[in-house]
DNA sequence: TATGAATGAGATTTCATTCAT
DNA sequence: AATGAATGAAATCTCATTCAT
């Protein structure tokens, strides 16, 4: 099935393998052409409106070519879903101890900042992602994967400050929710924000929110 | 464009308005049966997988007869949405004055409790919406204003709450982001949640992230 | 076939004969309606663009009933025509003795003038006719018929015309296409013509054309 | 537009002009091979009743390659026209000096000749637009554009012929008019002419009428 | 006589994918 | 490694015509 999805591999690897490695280089070259190329369109149309055509003509490339590196429109995405789910993972890592207290305040607000890069960075596959996430109902594993480890690594803070919440899991999708989504508007344009304020506001709410008592 | 969009009044009304109106009911049942099989056909493939045949299909109604009553697939969307929009409007109005204390946070509870019903009532559109949102750039206009609506109204709530937020605006997009997409999550299937904690977990969310300092 | 093609009886006729006419009254009514509404129609959309829908339209008439008169809009189109083949037939009895000298020629241009009438009034069915003659194989019969029976009434005056014209049939057909092809471009608006310049202007020419020798 | 009415370019011709022909060539042949079958399709069936299928069926291509093509039916027509146009052109340009006498009409009638030999080639496209002309208000441009070049080259040869005409506008447009339209006469079997009767009498009546005093 | 909702065949068009070169 | 012409399944939409009332 990787095979099948991301023919990443594809271009034949076993004959001649120390050749000055320019055909492999080039193979590798085409590759990144296309996903840059993918995740600017993807970007600009969204997921379902975005044409195998429109990718390959942003990237130069033939059609034909195109299905040499990828199974399919699908698959591009997905490849570009895994770097972002990389991030986030490595993002989802740093993510403090919860306290409360301006110091605790101060530091969720610079990792939601980190978040927060990361979805700026990334924007156009996230948008995708809301997309594609809601309609086949197998294909979105990798999208909902990110985000449940995410959400777990939060819950599970959450789980350990202290007062503990109530319901740790249950605040972590909210707040995860609430991270991501509100993202969305910013990236659409939707409401007069800007990417600090959205920031500032969505950690002082979170911080507010997990310690309401102080 | 009304007509063109949403041709509702299809079956030509301009004559005789006491007539029979067997024929005329004939009509509106026709349109009623194909709102009722789109609404299921969206929640069950979501927004663009659903083809304008599986809306006819389980409506036992002819293609030819769908285009008697809308224009596309789109139209009746706009249709559907107009209903969520309406009843998500009249929830958005019943938004109590947000106060601190455990009253303030029971009175939250119970108007989350009423968004989540509309919410739990229209799944379907609601999830369409996030598709059809991040996809083509123009038509997304009514469940931006709907949602736009509902954000200002809580905006003002939390303008004048006492102590008053920093910043009303962005604090209202980010509540009503995890409220929409929580449930998206809940409707998704994903995350093991059900509907009685989430409710209660986004009205303390919100009610702590207000009220910090209580 | 009379009966498929033009159902103009159908509404039927043998009940209750000595009732006040009203119920036959009405269907000539209405059958005159569809008439007029069809010719407009044709006139402003010319013929294959019109469709039934713009015909009932404009005569405030049911779709339904429309085919209780007609069998289809190739029927409409054809009692139209018949119409136009009357008016058409009766101005070309009214054809002059060919002759030479301006008496001649002021006679032509006086029958010319008439034809010209008889398109200025017609010309919907007129331009119509162009788009349906060169369509459907079999149903051109009738404008044919009438284009020929024309031609048949020219040819003979031009034969018996002094000198005799070397091919009358030939001469007869170029000459009524001119008429006919010179009146669309009238209508079509197509060069900077009115209908005096042209009336004249083919008058002139076909005079010439006939007795060049003067 | 010209990318979006006529797609002749649109297997993608931008890189590498020098490469192996075959593909670039096999592509050309393909549009060649649909034009062809668009024009006997046209031809036997006329503009309207043509349907695409008609053409790539003939063609014995697929029915999306007919797309890479041409945008549609209309486009395939609009090429079939530009040839027409052409040739049309180039023999309106041979149109000689008019003049009476017997050398003036022996030189008409080779003219007319050249004009027949176009309407005998192409009579299917001829045919269709007629058709084509008197539909849709704003695409009959290119087949007017042509008939009006035309009828201005004659009307400036009338103008300057001795004696002068008193219109020669208005008689361009009739003469015009007259061999068009009697070819269209021939082409359709109506009236049994040949080409030869035709050609002579529409010269002997064209000349006949330019010099009516001789 | 008249209505107009419903039908369904058929036409157009798009696009992911394959395949010969 | 790359090409791009060709494919054809599938989706959308239109409209002449029927039929129950």
């Amino acid at each position: 099935m990787a095979d099948r999805e991301d023919r990443r591999n594809a271009p034949d690897e076993r004959s001649d393998p120390d050749r000055p490695t320019s055909r492999r280089a080039r193979g590798a070259l085409t590759r990144r052409k296309l996903l840059v190329a993918a995740e600017e369109a993807f970007a600009a149309k969204g997921y379902h409106a975005t044409r195998v055509d429109d990718i390959v003509k942003a990237a130069h490339i033939s059609h034909g070519t195109f299905y040499l590196y990828f199974a399919n429109k699908e698959a591009v995405f997905g490849a570009l879903t895994e770097t972002v789910a990389a991030e986030l993972a490595s993002v989802g890592e740093l993510l403090p101890v919860l306290r409360p207290g301006p110091v605790g305040a101060a530091e969720l607000e610079a990792w939601v900042g980190e978040v927060s890069e990361v979805f700026a960075r990334h924007g156009a596959v996230i948008r995708a992602w809301a997309e594609s996430e809601t309609a086949a109902t197998d294909d979105r594993s990798r999208a909902d994967d990110v985000l449940k480890r995410f959400t777990e690594a939060l819950a599970s803070r959450i789980a350990s400050a202290e007062p503990p919440d109530p319901d740790p899991e249950a605040a972590a999708v909210a707040i995860v929710a609430m991270i991501e989504r509100t993202h969305l508007s910013l990236l659409a344009g939707r409401a007069d924000l800007d990417r600090q304020r959205v920031v500032r506001t969505l950690a002082r709410l979170v911080h507010g929110a997990l310690f309401p008592g102080r």
